[in-house]
Order: C-alpha cells, then sequence, then structure tokens
RNA sequence: CGGGGUGUAGCGCAGCUCGGUUAGCGCAUCUGCUUUGGGAGCAGAGGGUCGCAGGUUCGAAUCCUGCCACCCCGACCA
C-alpha cells in the first residue's frame, strides 16, 4: 500500500518549498481576493506530495461493500482489527465535516454541547436492566480496584444521572448531545464503516416536563436530521422503526437505500408509507372460508412435513388454508406462536409486542416432549398448558387445516377462534414485496438499507429508573420525559459513499469533500506550469476554499485517476498546453465535463462554483 | 454461536497435493537514464519471524497437533 506521495526532485532540493515559492512569486499576480468563507482550517497548505494519501492500484481482496472497497484503496481509512478501523487524514477531514454539519443543525434546534466518559461504572446499567438486556454487545471490564466498568454503548443513563441535578420545570426544555465514542461489541462486525465495534456517535437527548414537549423535541430533529442527511447529499428516507432494546413508545430511523444495508423496508411507491419490516404492516386481501365442520377431523398425512408437502398432498389446502404452528422459547418460556400457512415469523414483532428479550426456537426433543409428536404435524387445537400467540391475520378464519400433535396426522375444519385457546393476539407476520399498501394499496416495495440515524421517544423509561425529577407548576415531582437522537458519523461517511460514487472512485457532495478543489499540475518539470498552478492555488486558499495541489512528480494520468478516485469534486487541470493559449481546465467529478477557463479568471470561477454548491 | 474460506514483502497473488539449494511473480518503493495532457520504458536495488506455538524429520512455507487472526453466509444486532 505505498503511498505515491513522495517529495519532488524539487522539493528536496531545498528551492520549491513552499515558504521560498510564496516568496518567490511575482508581486503582481493579480489574483482577486474574496472575504474567507467557512473552511476546514487545517493543514491548507499541505501538498500532495507530503500529504499521507496512501491510493491502491488494486482494490483490497477483503472488502464487499463499495463503501468499504473505495474509502480503503483511496486512502481514507485503514481496518486495525475485525471492527476496528484508523482514519488517515482524508478520511478525517470528511468526518470532521460531517461532524461540523451535524453540530450546525443540532445547535440550530437549540441543542447544548457536552462531552461525558466512556467510562461507565456497571451499577448504573444494573439499575435500567440494560446491563443484561445490552449484555451481549456490552464490553465490559474491571479496574485495579475491582470495581466493574463497561465502556458505554450509548449513553442514556449518563445524561440521565446529570439530569437529576434539574429541579424545575422551569429549566426545561433541555437538550443536550455529544460527539462520542461508542462501544458495542458486534458479534459480527462488516461491510468496513458500516458495522464496527468501535465509532463516532452524535447522540441528543432531550428532557421535557411532558409528552407535549417531548413531541416538539422530537419534531425538531425529524426536522434537523432532515437536513442534515440533505446536507451531506444522501438521500434518505423516515421510516417507522422497531425500539427495540432503546425502550420507548416511538421511533423514526432514517435509511440510505443500499445493498450494502441491514434494515429491509417496506415503501410504498406512492409515497404515503415507508416502514421497516420489524414493524411493516400490509393491507391483506379478506379471505372467505367455507363453513366447514361442526368440529375438527383428524385424517392420516402420511410423510408430510411442511407447508408445501401439504399443499400437494391430496386432500391437503392451500398455503392460505393452513395454520403454521411454532414453537418457540420466549426468556425461557415455551410458547405456541400460530401464523397463516403462507406467512413468515417476523421476530422482533413478536419481541416488541411481548416484550420478551431471548427468542429461540425450542430443540426438537423439547418439541416432542412438549407436544407429543415432530415439527412437521404441530397444531394448537386442544393445547392449553402453553401460550399460544395468534398473528392477527387469522382472526375469523374458519375451516383451517393443522397438525394433529400426532406424527403423520393433521385436522382439517379448523375454526381458529372456536377450536384454539388463543392467550393473545398480535401482528407477528412479515410484510412480503407486492402486498397492499396499507394506506392507499399500492403495492408495497422492499430494499434495502442503511440506517444513517434514529430518534426515539423514551418517555420515562430512564428518568424513572434513575430517579430524575422536577417538579411541574403544581408543585409535583414528575419524571422527566426524555427523547433519545443518534446518528453514527463513521456509518454516514460510509453510507455517504455508497450513495456518491461511479466506476472511477468516490463522488464527494462538496460539503463533505476532504478538499472541494484540487489542482493537478500536469507536468512539475514546466516552470511555467508549476508557477501558474502555485498562483491559483494562493489564490484559492485566499478565497477560503479547501483545495489540495497535486504536485507530485507523478505523469498526468496518475495524477487524474487518483483525483478521481478520492472523488474531490473539482479539478483544476494546469499544463503548459492550455497555459500557451492562456487557458486552464476545470472538471467537474460528478459529470467529468471539463470546460476552458481563462487563467486569470479561474479562481472567480471555481469560488463561485464552490460557494454555491456548499451547502 | 453454527457453516465455509483465507493467512507467504506495503497491496494483490503463486509455491503446499508429492518435504530438499540463497522462497518467487505483478503492482508499489529506491537509484540512474529515457519519457512526460489519462495509471510509461529500460537497467539496477532494497524489502520476508512464510499468522503463532509445539511436533515429525538429516531437512518443514510444504506433513501432524493445538491456538490465533481476518473474510463470507447464517444466527444475532439501540
Amino acid at each position: 500500500m505505498a503511498p505515491r506521495a513522495t517529495p519532488t526532485k524539487r522539493q528536496r532540493a531545498g528551492p520549491r518549498s513552499p515558504k521560498s515559492l510564496a516568496e518567490s512569486l511575482p508581486a503582481d499576480v493579480g489574483l482577486p481576493r474574496y472575504p474567507r468563507l467557512s473552511s476546514t482550517p487545517r493543514s491548507t497548505r499541505l501538498r500532495w506530495s507530503q500529504a499521507f494519501i496512501p491510493t491502491l492500484r488494486d482494490d483490497p481482496a477483503d472488502a464487499g461493500a463499495v463503501s468499504h472497497r473505495l474509502l480503503v484503496r483511496a486512502g481514507y481509512i485503514r481496518q486495525l482489527m475485525a471492527g476496528a478501523y484508523s482514519m488517515l487524514p482524508l478520511g478525517f477531514r470528511v468526518r470532521e465535516k460531517i461532524m461540523r454539519i451535524i453540530r450546525e443543525e443540532i445547535e440550530a434546534i437549540g441543542g447544548q454541547e457536552l462531552l461525558l466518559p466512556a467510562l461507565h461504572p456497571r451499577d448504573l446499567w444494573e439499575q435500567t436492566g440494560r446491563a443484561e438486556a445490552m449484555a451481549d454487545i456490552l464490553y465490559t471490564l474491571s479496574d485495579g480496584r475491582g470495581q466493574d466498568l463497561v465502556l458505554g454503548p450509548t449513553h442514556e443513563e449518563i445524561f440521565t444521572t446529570i439530569a437529576k441535578e434539574l429541579t424545575s420545570y422551569k429549566q426545561l426544555p433541555q437538550l443536550w448531545y455529544q460527539i462520542q465514542t461508542k462501544f458495542r461489541d458486534e458479534p459480527r462486525p462488516k461491510s468496513g464503516l458500516l458495522r464496527v465495534r468501535e465509532f463516532t456517535m452524535k447522540d441528543s437527548y432531550s428532557f421535557d416536563v411532558d409528552a407535549a414537549g417531548l413531541d416538539e423535541q422530537f419534531d425538531n430533529h425529524h426536522r434537523a436530521y432532515t437536513r442534515i442527511f440533505e446536507r451531506m447529499g444522501m438521500p434518505a428516507l423516515p421510516v417507522q422503526a422497531s425500539s427495540g432494546a432503546m425502550g420507548g413508545s416511538e421511533s423514526i430511523e432514517f435509511i440510505v437505500q443500499s445493498p450494502a444495508g441491514e434494515d429491509d423496508i417496506a415503501h410504498c411507491p406512492a409515497g404515503d408509507y415507508t416502514a421497516n419490516l420489524e414493524r411493516a404492516t400490509s393491507r391483506l386481501a379478506e379471505v372467505q372460508d367455507d363453513p366447514g365442520p361442526d368440529k375438527p377431523e383428524m385424517f392420516p398425512t402420511p410423510g408430510v412435513r411442511t407447508i408445501e408437502d401439504l399443499v400437494a398432498f391430496e386432500g391437503g389446502a392451500p398455503a392460505d388454508r393452513q395454520l403454521k404452528t411454532l414453537v418457540l422459547v420466549l426468556d425461557d418460556k415455551p410458547t405456541l406462536v400460530m401464523l397463516r400457512g403462507d406467512h413468515d415469523l417476523q421476530e422482533q414483532k413478536l419481541r416488541d409486542g411481548i416484550g420478551a428479550l431471548e427468542v429461540r426456537p425450542a430443540q426438537p426433543e423439547e418439541i416432542k416432549e412438549l407436544m407429543g409428536a415432530g415439527a412437521g404435524s404441530l397444531g394448537a387445537v386442544g393445547v392449553d398448558q402453553l401460550p399460544i400467540l395468534a398473528d392477527e391475520a387469522l382472526r375469523g378464519r374458519r375451516n383451517m387445516v393443522t397438525g394433529a400433535n400426532r406424527d403423520d396426522h393433521h385436522l382439517r375444519g379448523v375454526d381458529v377462534e372456536r377450536d384454539i385457546a388463543v392467550t393473545r393476539w398480535l401482528d407477528l407476520r412479515a410484510v412480503a414485496a407486492g402486498e397492499p399498501c396499507p394506506v392507499c394499496g399500492e403495492p408495497l416495495e422492499v430494499f434495502r438499507g442503511i440506517e444513517v440515524g434514529h430518534i426515539f421517544k423514551q418517555g420515562t423509561k430512564y428518568s424513572e429508573a434513575l430517579g430524575a425529577t422536577v417538579q411541574d407548576a403544581d408543585g409535583e415531582s414528575v419524571n422527566l420525559v426524555m427523547g433519545a437522537y443518534g446518528i453514527g458519523v463513521e456509518r454516514n461517511l460510509a453510507a455517504c459513499v455508497e450513495a456518491n460514487h461511479d466506476d472511477l472512485g468516490i463522488v464527494w457532495p462538496i460539503s463533505v469533500a476532504p478538499y472541494e478543489v484540487v489542482i493537478t499540475v500536469v507536468t512539475m518539470d514546466d516552470e511555467g506550469a508549476v508557477d501558474a498552478a502555485e498562483a491559483l492555488y494562493l489564490g484559492l486558499i485566499d478565497a477560503g476554499v479547501d483545495v489540495l495541489i497535486d504536485d507530485r512528480a507523478e505523469r498526468a494520468g496518475v495524477k487524474f485517476a487518483d483525483a478521481e478516485l478520492i472523488g474531490i469534486p473539482y479539478r483544476i487541470t494546469v499544463g503548459p498546453k492550455g497555459l500557451a493559449d492562456g487557458i486552464v481546465e476545470v472538471t467537474d467529478r460528478r459529470s467529468l465535463q471539463s470546460e476552458n477557463v481563462p487563467v486569470d479568471e479561474v479562481v472567480a470561477t471555481v469560488v463561485d462554483r464552490v460557494v454555491t454548491a456548499r451547502v
């Protein structure tokens, strides 16, 4: 992975060092002056020849996701171990710009920045029950005194602890945030920056005296997040989501469509419904059942083990007339779960619906012992010793077919409500692509996406557990009503690449590009080209543009390819040919369109374009 | 956690089945010359605990045992 960045002969020799070059410029370069625009202040004068930008000619062998491949190849990141990445200078700059956008937008809705420790006493996590609930991802350690510690995977506990100093409703609302490192022992880190074990997160927490206040802060975040992702050049869809272990009443996640993502999203093309499959619903066609017999009838079904077997079996039934019976162990409690034969269980719905932490299928031996038959012949008819959870789609269904709890036998004529002692009705089935939108009936599409942000209404879960209260206007002590709002910084960086690249490399939106402009000096051996390029460089720096000058003693082709790979939005190509006619070339990275611009106008032209493109 | 795969120079790989000189190739790097507007050519050079540990053997990158790491699929995942 050797960097191509090497000092040129001239620089090693000395006379072309940045300082002496600047001094050597004619006094009347005559470039217009612009007010300094907001820009990353550091390293503005670092030249490519000295920059650590270790680009690779070949793709890394073990990178699957596009963003992973490009970020490694273009010299933005390097892996230290599974799920832990170093940010190289280019990656660092992009990360800084993303954090700046996030800060601006959270400050704009009243956020106050703080910084909390990453190291927490385990006690605090015991108090909210999450030491257990999140045990599998929690990094735990102990110090020299034997105190148990955890590395924070999120910071509700700590923010709430600080919020205990709030005493009056008059101090509310409060909106606190930090940008800080999180640690999560992901069982399977993957896809480069998309799923890691150590990462930076912007997490904000809102504190209000009532639900109305929370609603307002939640909506504020919804708007702020929309702006953040727009500014980053990523179309992100707000999606109804499961709150999972975070708890709370409502949550919306923001999803960038990408095959590298891990979430499946049901989306109505008409635009009026978008939901994570973990909680998506659809409108199902009504099914008309024949009355059927007065009571279930057993019939032999030799060799029938699956729904499909029974569809094909003489005297069987189509899948939507079958009852699928699953034996699951929910937090050590065996439970029957019933779905229509052609429906799949959405496990997160089950978790959310009954508040279970651990869900696993029962072992074959357990099933045999509980039900008296193997998994291919199960049914809920006559079962009274186990809880029975039934999917809503089975309500009112009659004359169904299901297993008889006797191997190689099934029951027909089952009336769900008459014959089965359903403990609870729940929405448990996974929506499939093509099913009708619950709002308008259009067929839903299902796609994969990356979760780039998630906002939660948490209510009083944490304030209750930790005793964070204020007095309201009536002098009553009430629990703080909380919301929590997260954005993963590096994951956003990767998602941005997923959404902005082509065959040649990354195509950064100007708002987060490590440099806004690269000046490519075609030949370092042509003094005229070098001098002109350096003059443009200084002019753009003066104008507050983030500009990189490619002063390497490389061939033009190498410089062009690298500029495209690392994805700088504008390239100014300076070479003797053009200069003979008084022009340089300005190339737009996204369209790859070039145009000739007179040398003495190019700073103004490019500054204008950059400023317009900044958001 | 289950299944599969891979560890040899900065990166990408061959060599291993069938043990035997100083362990190779491409890219990258360094030196020189030539070249120079789309990943140059020639000549020369540097760079390796062959993932780790143990074992078998006169001799191990190669065979055996154990361990570790990384990748992919699944499970899992605020």
